[in-house]
RNA sequence: GGGCGGUUAGCUCAGUUGGUAGAGCGUCUCGUUUACACCGAGAAUGUCGGGGGUUCGAGCCCCUCACCGCCCACCA
């Protein structure tokens, strides 16, 4: 390994790194799934982008997400499966096809449809791979064995199989009926491809005149040149304004058409002048009012916007042109009354950005309503899928409920074309609305069904349309995996586990594939759905092509590499769903955030190059798990944090708060492991070949190892390398496949298997009997703690609490004959919580509340308690010195009284009762919490003083608490490398001879005095000691009055009232230190 | 017109079942200690959008108002 490390630089450099792993991975087939290895399955498909696309931060920080999520996993033990490919988006490509033939002065049906679909294809194969490619480089380990695209062989199979069946079911029909119609692509669209856009427009009044010539009648419309196609006027039968009309004709202006006024409850009299003009071929709410009235459907418009012959004089104007010559000529005819500025909303087309017209046409539907009960019979009955955020499965819900049929049919030719065959003999050789059609998989079978029918003088075509992109898109989850085919992978990975996306596809894809699965596979096709916010721009604008604010990834990631953009953009997320904000200065291309992440980066490989330095060339394999016998007190206290921070990256990530694990990774990383552990651990590193040295570079080792595999979903390259070298592991191996720290997982390697008493992660069992045995144990965490004789008289006494409590609850339990209860529950208690010493009154309040709070014996057996009590308390008075009478008083005071006293307060209260007993030693974390803090206030103090960093000091550290004093003298080593002191003292009391050349800060009830050789400022010590007594009064001051407040100190928590008991206690503490101090300058 | 999200330190945002307000970036002061200057040490900074209410206690729960943003909707 030594020799190894010349070769790494002192700073990391992603880009070729990254790229060699994604090299690797793909040729070891490292992520290759396989069905018949069994397990537990995970499943993602990817929501295919399209062919047109190139990478957006959209698909960065969507992949981040999900990449992260399936590394996991995989790393978890799941059979892991992520399935890559795209979507052939129909309106897209053809959009930028004929855009080509356009700069060749040609039209689509110039070439004809063979020579352009040929085309479409080329480009495909040219341009297809942009994407995908780009996909590569953000490093997500998908399948790509398994990739697929929504027009290849089998997915187009899956596409003709769901038609044909949705048909012969009665779900499919083509019909005659009011579409959007997007005149820029020439085609039909769905409702969702439709967004209505505010403008500032104008209502225009007109008068109609009645044909007997008693008057007129006045309309309101946005759009006058539909007037053309105008077949009535309706106005609201109870409004008695025109009531009496309904009935009579008027005369259309222009195309002299007689027209009846009709009455319908859709008109609100309250609006315009109460008097709406019908035009049901051209507007949604007029097309229904035609069906109720049997009106004339008189079609105006062209497909491609322009009027058609039945715009009268307007024949062949643009529909724009059409709407300044009717409004000229209504004007000259005078029936133009007014016009009024109006501001409302008009349907543009999603893709062609112009305005769609509701148009009758004949085009081919999907009958939702009988698919959308199974799929809501799912959400309702099964709450499935789950969403994450559980909010949007109400949108989801809602637009289930509200849904119209489907317009599938679009009149392009990239796609997948309808097999429908239509028998153009019937209708001499043309396709027409009425034309007899048959519905076949293929031509051939569409042939014989038509000849059955017509006789083999039949001659068919098939219908020219292709089906909407999101017809197929809807069969992604399970067409991929092989549907209609029961192939080993649908069996195996179907339905998915997870889908992630935007929460602006709900309803174009996650809805339709729900709607789809559910009625074809008769599942939904994913357990979860975790929907994703937006990536916004430095500005919080949404990124947009229009507003030409994207920010490219790939320039990002050429900067400071992809896993820096990846986990910035997932430490960004908080929670789930929300938007996030990318920092970003366009003028130099730097992103703020992503740095940060990039320094992280940086600090992890830094870290890493320590670590490997100092293991004499050894792997963490050969240098085995931290022995237990040989740690010290910061071994114990960066494996107990590490322990925890697996539990709680497993919990987040489990719970989808990606972000929340990544922030705490960092936390862990920067702030534990490299601030503190790395700089406390140095010195013992320089040693010679010492166990203090083994244990240091076995814990090392062993902790970075583990941050390696859990930061590796997140940052998956640099880890990958820093690993390969650290475990020296063959090329073939991957880090991306080992597996994930577990918290259960025996980390340690020791002689005693069964107990790790710094490993609180594992509680063990014991029996009743074992209780009273089980006590020696707890005299491992505190080993250290007995190396002075006067904490051995201590322990002895606890251990006689103990006992005592111990016998006591053995002779209740007996004397209320509820031993049979007892072994059963004393099995589940756990029995090595290192920090606890008072663990028999622990264990009785335990037992107490998990079985008797309940029961009927509970008031004999708290009777009897209360009896124990006053005799443990007794003999505990009886046997002590000082310190346990206070202990006594304390018990006697508060909380432990109110516990027994109050047996519903007992649990909450035990841990209140351990800190409040003064003699129990510090747990490791609250040890080391005290060292750090203490070594802050010299440093603080230090640089106040203006004493050079490197300058070695004499400290003394003050306290009256026992165990403070003990932690401080554990840490005392610690404290002179890392405050750079030559000589600490650690006192009960101080005697000063000149107290006023000393500096002085507190920390909990520590007090930090340096002697300083010169005169010191005393105005600045002064000032200092004022702010920190302010802020201790303040304090105290607020929590006096809080405890002051006997419904407080009633109805709070018990260990709420105690904590505010120990802040004030010693908040007091720093005041007294403080004043004294102060009152001796 | 309905529905949803947001409003916390100069900026970007956290804040777990109500229990003494946090992080990163930026700012200021120190620092070439042999992993890292893409670094280390220290410091400063908040009427938690306004107003009510519930509670011993509210950034968190309820009501209300304001502002920002999104989604849905057939008022011509």
């Amino acid at each position: 390994m030594t020799e190894t490390l010349p070769a790494l630089s002192s700073q990391y450099e992603p880009s070729a790194t990254e790229v060699k792993w994604q090299a690797l991975w793909e040729d070891n087939h490292a992520f290759q799934a396989d069905a018949s290895k069994g397990g537990e399955p995970y499943c993602v498909v990817i929501p295919p982008p399209n062919v047109t696309g190139s990478l957006h931060m959209g698909h960065a920080f969507e992949s981040a997400l999900i990449d992260t999520l399936v590394r996991y996993h995989r790393m978890i033990g799941r059979n892991t499966l992520w399935l890559p490919g795209t979507d052939h988006a129909s309106i897209a490509v053809q959009t930028i096809l004929e855009r080509q033939l356009k700069a060749e002065d040609k039209t689509r049906n110039d070439i004809g449809r063979e020579a352009f679909l040929e085309k479409a294809w080329q480009w495909k194969a040219e341009s297809g791979g942009t994407i995908v490619n780009q996909l590569r480089r953000l490093g997500v380990s998908v399948d790509w064995s398994r990739e697929r695209f929504t027009m290849d062989e089998g997915l187009s199979k899956a596409v003709l199989e769901a038609f044909v069946r949705f048909y012969e079911e009665g779900l499919i029909y083509r019909g005659n009926y009011m579409v959007n119609w997007c005149p820029a692509s020439q085609s039909a669209v769905s409702d969702l491809e439709v967004e209505s856009k505010e403008v500032d427009g104008n209502l225009w009044h007109f008068r109609y005149p009645l044909t007997d010539g008693s008057g007129y009648v006045e309309v309101a419309t946005t759009r006058p040149e539909t007037m053309l196609g105008d077949t009535a006027v309706a106005v609201n039968p109870e409004d008695d304004r025109y009531r009496h009309l309904i009935g009579k004709t008027l005369k259309l202006p222009i195309m002299e058409r007689e027209i009846p006024i009709i009455g319908d409850e859709l008109v609100d009299p309250t609006f315009g002048t109460g008097c709406v003009k019908v035009t049901p071929a051209h507007d949604p709410n007029d097309f229904a009012m035609g069906q109720r009235h049997n009106l004339p459907f008189i079609n105006i418009l062209n497909k491609d916007g322009t009027l058609n012959e039945n715009g009268g004089p307007f024949e062949g104007l643009d529909r724009f042109e059409a709407r300044k010559e009717v409004i000229e000529w209504l004007q000259t005819e005078g029936a133009l009354v007014k016009i009024e500025d109006y501001k409302h909303t008009v349907p543009y087309s999603d893709r062609g950005k112009v305005p769609v017209e509701p148009l009758i046409s004949t085009q081919w539907f999907v009958k939702i309503e009988p698919i959308a009960q199974k799929t809501l019979a799912f959400l309702d009955e099964e709450q499935s899928p789950h969403f994450v955020p559980e909010r949007w499965g109400k949108v989801y819900r809602d637009w289930l409920v509200n849904l119209k049929d489907w317009c599938i049919s679009r009149q392009l030719w990239w796609g997948h074309q309808i097999p429908a065959w239509y028998a153009v003999s019937e209708t001499e050789g043309e396709i027409r609305d009425n034309t007899p059609f048959v519905v076949a998989k293929s031509e051939a079978e569409a042939w014989e069904k038509a000849v059955a029918q017509f006789g083999d003088q039949v001659k068919i075509q098939q219908d020219p349309d292709v089906l909407d992109t999101w017809f197929s898109s809807g069969l992604w989850p399970f067409s991929t995996l092989g549907w209609p085919e029961q192939t080993a992978d649908l069996n195996f990975y179907y339905p998915t586990t997870t889908l992630v996306t935007g929460f602006d596809i709900i309803f174009f894809w996650v809805a339709r594939m729900a709607l789809m699965a559910s009625h074809f596979t008769g599942q939904i096709p994913f357990k979860d759905v975790y929907i994703h916010g937006l990536v916004r721009d430095e500005n919080g604008k949404k990124m947009s092509k229009s507003a030409d604010n994207g920010i490219n990834p790939l320039i990002l990631i050429e900067k400071y590499g992809t896993d820096a953009l990846r986990y910035a953009l997932i430490r960004e997320v908080a929670g789930a769903g929300q938007d996030i904000r990318l920092e970003y200065n366009r003028a130099t291309d730097e992103s703020g955030s992503v740095e940060a992440s990039r320094n992280f980066a940086n600090k992890l490989w830094n870290a890493s190059r320590f670590v490997m330095i100092n293991l004499n060339g050894q792997t963490p394999a050969q240098l085995g798990n931290p022995n237990r016998d040989n740690l010290e007190l910061a071994d114990r206290w960066i494996l107990e944090k590490f322990e925890r921070l697996v539990t709680q990256t497993r919990t987040s990530i489990d719970s989808y708060g990606l972000g929340e694990a990544a922030k705490g990774l960092y936390e862990f990383m920067w702030g534990d492991f490299c601030d503190w552990y790395i700089e406390l651990v140095k010195p013992r590193l320089r040693q010679d070949d010492s166990p203090s040295r083994l244990a240091a570079q076995q814990t090392l080792a062993y902790v970075l190892e583990g941050t390696l595999k859990l930061l590796h979903p997140f940052m998956p390259h640099v880890t990958e390398e820093i690993w390969h070298t650290l475990t020296q592991a063959s090329a073939d191996q991957f880090l991306a496949l080992q597996p994930y720290p577990k918290a259960a997982a025996p980390v340690v390697q020791t002689s005693l298997d069964n107990d790790d008493p710094w490993n609180p992660a594992e509680p063990e069992e014991a029996t009743a009997t074992a209780s009273a045995a089980a006590m020696p144990k707890t005299e491992k965490p505190s080993l250290n703690v007995l190396s002075e004789p006067g904490q051995l008289i201590k322990f002895a006494l606890q251990y006689k609490q103990v006992l005592l409590i111990g016998l006591g609850v053995v002779a209740a339990i007996i004397g209320f004959n509820v031993l049979d209860g007892v072994i059963s529950t004393l099995n589940a208690v756990p029995f090595v919580e290192p920090t606890l010493e008072l663990f028999g009154l622990y264990y009785l309040g335990q037992f107490i509340y998990k079985n008797l709070l309940w029961s009927d014996r509970r008031q004999a057996f708290t009777r009897s308690l209360g009896e124990e009590k006053q005799k443990i308390l007794k003999s505990i008075r009886d046997g002590a010195n000082n310190t346990s009478e206070q202990t006594a008083e304390v018990l006697e005071d508060n909380t432990a009284v109110l516990a027994l006293q109050r047996l519903r307060a007992i649990k909450t209260s035990d841990r209140a009762l351990i800190t409040q007993t003064a003699s129990a030693p510090l747990g490791i974390e609250a040890q080391f919490e005290l060292i750090i803090d203490t070594i802050r206030t010299i440093r603080n103090l230090r640089q106040e003083a203006s004493i050079k960093p490197g300058l070695p000091i004499a400290v003394t550290l003050q306290s009256e608490s026992e165990r403070e004093r003990l932690a401080l003298t554990n840490g005392q080593d610690y404290i002179k490398d890392l405050a750079k002191v030559a000589e600490l003292t650690i006192a009960t009391t101080v005697i000063e001879d000149d107290l006023k050349q000393t500096m002085v800060g507190v920390t909990g009830t520590v007090q930090v005095l340096i002697p300083l050789a010169g005169v010191i400022d005393i105005d600045a010590l002064r000032a200092k000691l004022e702010k920190d007594l302010a802020k201790a009064e303040k304090e105290v001051q607020s929590f006096q009055g809080r405890l002051q407040n006997q419904k407080f100190v009633d109805q709070a928590p018990p260990e709420v009232v105690q904590g505010a008991r120990d802040t004030l206690a010693e908040a007091e503490k720093q005041v007294e230190i403080l004043c004294d101090r102060l009152a001796r300058l």
